[in-house]
DNA sequence: CATGAATGAGTTTTCATTCAT
DNA sequence: GATGAATGAAAACTCATTCAT
């Protein structure tokens, strides 16, 4: 019935490792499924250390969500004008860089689907002004191009970047070519 | 409230309204969320009406599942051909005229990323048939493409299909042509 | 939806068929164990009839025992003077005569414990009068002898006399042997 | 009550004054007619207290039954020669120091019919190689006898040697006395 | 800094009983 | 005489959270 401070402990050492494997469980199981139980067992610490670092599971998770998000943000901040490709790689790119952030904002935050929808904002304004250039769009509503983009680029997500079966760099060219690249088609056509 | 059989109470009609209630519950805040006392409130009935009629809250929900899967396998059961076409076409029809199920099926239930998987061996095995007709497809993975087809599927049903603002056969025609068709690639391209 | 009198139904049958199926279950899972939905589908009717015979589930409990302990009065009512071999016979004919009833009231019921030490006491009483004529009792406590004895056709009546393995004529004799013969040892002795 | 740990509170402590009081409880009123809230209410705890120390109720009455059946397989393990003295000798101390264990064991687990099975099955080897030194057993069938003998038991030990009216030694010999001592007869005959 | 111990507030599920037909 | 439909009351169990050390 040992008590008190562990030797070699440290607040911050127990507060990063209760996010990190917080992370993990939050982004396999989602919000619901996922226990403080859970997680403290992962960190190998006790109930209440979760309460010294994290108000509650839900503004921890809440945080997680939000860092998300703001990286998210971040991304688009400073140069006004991006390119479609651009836009894609971006975020492919991020997803990449951070799978488990990402499963939790894109897949297991309840207002995951407004993540979403800013971002099919976002290809819509990126598209609209680029449209001249793509003749495949030629006839085609942007709003269910950027709703479809979407789509992929979630679903390439959790299935072929996150599991590592593809790079961002791939996924990216891939998706310009179903997308936007006429390459092909053209070069039969002529 | 007193006890026994309320006045023009029928059980069927009770067991249709909960089944009714559930789904839409079930669809909009999935299982773990959806409680069986919101069920019942729903439906104006107490607890100990619920299992009158359904074994239990889990095997309620394992129904919908595979009603919802069922169905889905009965699509594509008959004639063993499909042209990916008829394939999108017959997806988007079941999605819009059971689009709470579908939303049960395909985002909420346990085991949905199952379904999609096996939809998206459909579309490959189907785009591998025909991927001599469409030039757009030379050069690209058609693991992609179809990983990238089901996203789209899924997020098109959920934001344009479900909601009504697009009906099945537009989205087909639009996917087809984002996908699949040179048509305006190469009007424009002569 | 057929609701209403069953053709042929018949009141009187109704409840003998739930008295008896109530019988048979209380005997072999008790009082607790035992639920109305087990009785009436044994019965082949629904929950309401029994409450159209019986006040509940208690009352026809009660009904059961009291049952019981009455014959089990009843036996002993007459003729002020038994000896110790009739008593044992009266028992053990009647608890053969009434299997089911003799579970309940012997095993099942809450005060199956009262009706026991209530034969103890017979058993006492009988004793006492006829110590004298039993060698074997000398020197012995005729209250342990009684709840020996007791526990001894308790035992016997459920493992051998109710599974049919021994009459009560077979089980009287040896009772009678084990308890108060002494020819053998006698015989034997001399 | 407010939450939190209790001033001076002790896990140990609790546990097994849960543990005491479940004895005592399922030991008087059973296994189904025990509630938590009993046991909790008796401890003086709330009902995650409870799971707290133990996995279920069910698996605490399995194990408390365990425990018994376990002893009482202690008991005669070693030597595996016993007289039917030693045996009755050992069984009533071993139930005179475990009164609570016993009757749970005995009178409330669900297979208290089994150890009492085996028991007789016991009582029938030991007594088939003594049968010779007891001139009582002549021309009685050993089933009858070991039967009749485990009745007997369980009932001294229900009613007198639990209650403490009685000790072990008192009742061992008592009970030799009725089953298989001559003495007393032997001297009168002589 | 961290733990051991505990609890409030739910959640699913069961069962005897009772109305309306 | 009998059923279909419903419910009140309680049971076991879970989980985020909190106090005392």
């Amino acid at each position: 019935m040992v008590r008190g401070r562990k030797v070699n402990s440290n607040g911050e050492k127990s507060k990063q490792l209760l996010r990190t494997k917080a992370i993990e469980i939050f982004s396999t199981k989602g919000y619901y499924q996922t226990k403080i139980s859970d997680i403290v067992k992962a960190a190998n610490v006790t109930q209440p250390t979760f309460y010294l670092y994290f108000e509650s599971k839900e503004s921890l998770f809440l945080d997680l969500k939000e860092e998300f998000q703001q990286n998210l943000n971040n991304i688009f901040e400073h140069p006004q004008e991006f390119r479609i490709s651009q836009v894609i790689e971006k975020l492919l790119y991020y997803f990449a860089e951070n799978p488990l952030l990402t499963k939790i904002g894109l897949y297991q935050s309840d207002d995951s689907f407004l993540v979403k929808e800013k971002l099919v904002e976002k290809f819509q304004q990126v598209l609209e002004k680029e449209k001249n250039q793509y003749h495949l769009l030629e006839g085609l509503d942007i709003k269910t191009i950027s709703q479809s983009l979407m789509g992929s680029i979630e679903r390439l997500t959790l299935t072929l970047l996150i599991t590592e079966q593809k790079t961002a760099a791939e996924l990216s060219e891939e998706l310009l070519s179903i997308y936007f690249n006429q390459q092909a088609a053209l070069a039969t056509a002529k």
